[in-house]
DNA sequence: TTGTAGGCGTTATCAT
DNA sequence: ATGATAACGCCTACAA
């Protein structure tokens, strides 16, 4: 028996190499199309010799079910997106592995668009996932224009995983407090000692913009100067200079391979970390603890973000209209890169 | 007019906030549903005004073409899956970016799923791209089984990115030759001075079996002994504690992340690199120009691996039958964690 | 328990 | 240039 179906009535000797559908399985197995249908999917009322009949067609068949034949019958895909801007990134990995078994619980499958820092990209990869059908939308990102998740949003239950400034009613947003986060990274660095801190990023997101806003309150409330700077991702030798002027005594990071570069040029410049220069970074990876010194960091809870991410679609599909507006306040992780040096 | 579709025809007052179809878009714009497809697809043959009314009608409407029904009726998604085993990763991130370069020449999407390091779910999500009826497979992990990897081959166009032992003929392989690669960064090692080498590896995959092999020949050849240090993923002091026994004057590691561990164990312990041990890393990702030293590590052309499994792809969907075995000798980038320290 | 028939939204093949 | 109409593969009343 060889695996490519043989409809031994067709009239063509030299047949395509079909996919098996349903109807040939059920020829197969001697049953109609509908009972081949329930025997597959493990429906009650299939006689027990029908149902063996039938999966044992189905394998010796090689059959697969067409999901979009099933998608387009039954209106729901059992599918979850998740669309990212960046897949080689910690942060996002927690997220989606949170997404992800939380997915499992409703027999979902989760689908991952990233845009790769192209907003445009972005968008695309969101009309994809909706013309797909999928069940829900996580966006992990904040460079996504407000009317896009606003018709996003219109269209399938739709989780804006980061801040922005003004999230549309029909979409969810569940975020960690980036001004929070930042606030609390930067007293942590007053409270160590720090009179010129600074925060420094390669990133315009809104996100990256409202941990601006965490430090300036934070400066502001100590009566120091505040500062930020900005750097664009291809700019090497810029933020090595940088840390080289000594003009600042410890620094806030956008996320920790930022905080990686600096800890570099720390050392290339021969400053003393914690001492000369204070390091804290954001998202907390893996890499935090692997750098030397290992490299305070803000925590944000992910995986439990992804999670309630998937919570929040399926309350949409089962008819809340209301529109969900979770913080959660991130956690400031102390390693040795922070701190006063003899304490 | 708010965009819900309000057919007045209908006898349902309170009718369900269903989703517009091009039936929809045809009524709307006083056309048939066939020419508000043309129109919509924008092929030849529809004149000027048809062409405006159906788009005007699809925009008022918020229409969305359905995937699931497009799928069904043409035979080809536009879909082309990638299945890897860990997404927050720079060496996939590389391949993902190079498989999405190539699949927009084809206008074709590119979804990610991800196993999560569990070669079940990885079966899984092979199973889910399969029934979506993806038009290419590209599978970035040694952990598949072969009789899957057969399968899969038998049903839609299958690149594997990775070594495995006795790929089947239904798929084709484009691989880096872990061997060379590993072998070549061994004797970087020991042409450097180091006369006790060992591979350090938290991965148990063909790949890394693979390097294994080099670093064997490579000491072979130079009649040294070999050694290979096993970790498994929770282990975190025995890889330090290891370091800091002096046991090895260099190490190849099985990538940048691990390589970072090292040079972190290599700091507390009080060692000097590359004067009393040099560390390779592999991947050759951003974090080893930031790790200090800065690491050597050994590079694989993983974006260009990525644009050659969709072209393979492509040639799979025209006709071609043999099966493609395509390697690609990795380059070692020298930095600052190995070679001789006073030269 | 099993079979029949209709429809999901789209494309494509015919006519007109 | 446009419009019927028949698939595509599956699910689901409804009937037997």
């Amino acid at each position: 028996m060889s695996r490519t179906p043989q409809h031994a009535p067709g009239p063509e000797p030299e047949a395509e190499a079909r996919r098996p559908t349903i109807v040939d399985v059920a020829r197969h197995a001697g049953v109609s199309k509908s009972l081949a249908s329930r025997a597959l999917r493990g429906d009650a009322g299939v006689s027990g010799p029908s149902r063996l009949l039938v999966q044992q067609a189905a394998g010796a068949l090689g059959y697969r079910p067409n999901s979009a034949a099933r998608s387009l019958v039954r209106g729901v895909s059992g599918l979850i997106g998740v669309v990212l801007n960046e897949i080689g990134n910690q942060h996002h990995t927690e997220i989606v592995a949170g997404v992800e078994d939380q997915a499992r619980t409703l027999n979902a499958s989760v689908l991952i668009g990233h845009g790769g820092h192209s907003a445009l990209e972005l968008c695309r990869q969101i009309d994809t996932m909706i013309e797909l059908r999928v069940d829900g939308l996580v966006i992990v990102s904040s460079w996504v224009p407000g009317e896009v998740l606003e018709r996003a949003g219109g269209e399938v239950p739709t989780v804006l995983l980061t801040q922005v400034d003004n999230p549309p009613p029909v979409i969810d947003t569940i975020a960690s407090d980036d001004v929070a986060g930042a606030r609390m990274a930067t007293e942590h660095l007053i409270n160590a000692g720090s009179r010129r801190p600074a925060y420094l990023t390669r990133s315009r997101s809104a996100t990256s913009r409202a941990r601006t806003e965490g430090v300036l309150l934070a400066c502001q409330a100590a009566g120091l100067p505040w500062a930020v700077e900005q750097f664009d991702p291809g700019q090497q030798r810029q933020l090595a200079e940088l840390v080289g002027t000594g003009r600042y005594d410890a620094v806030l990071c956008n996320n920790d391979l930022t905080a990686a570069e600096v800890i570099r040029a720390a050392h290339d410049h021969g400053l003393r970390i914690p001492g000369d220069l204070q390091v804290i970074g954001y998202d907390n990876t893996r890499l935090a603890r692997f750098l030397f010194p290992s490299l305070s960091s803000v925590d944000q809870p992910q995986y439990l973000m992804g999670q309630r991410a998937v919570a929040a679609i399926t309350e949409r599909r089962e008819g809340r209209t209301t529109a969900v507006r979770e913080f959660y306040t991130p956690q400031l992780v102390e390693r040795a890169s922070t701190g006063q040096p003899h304490n």
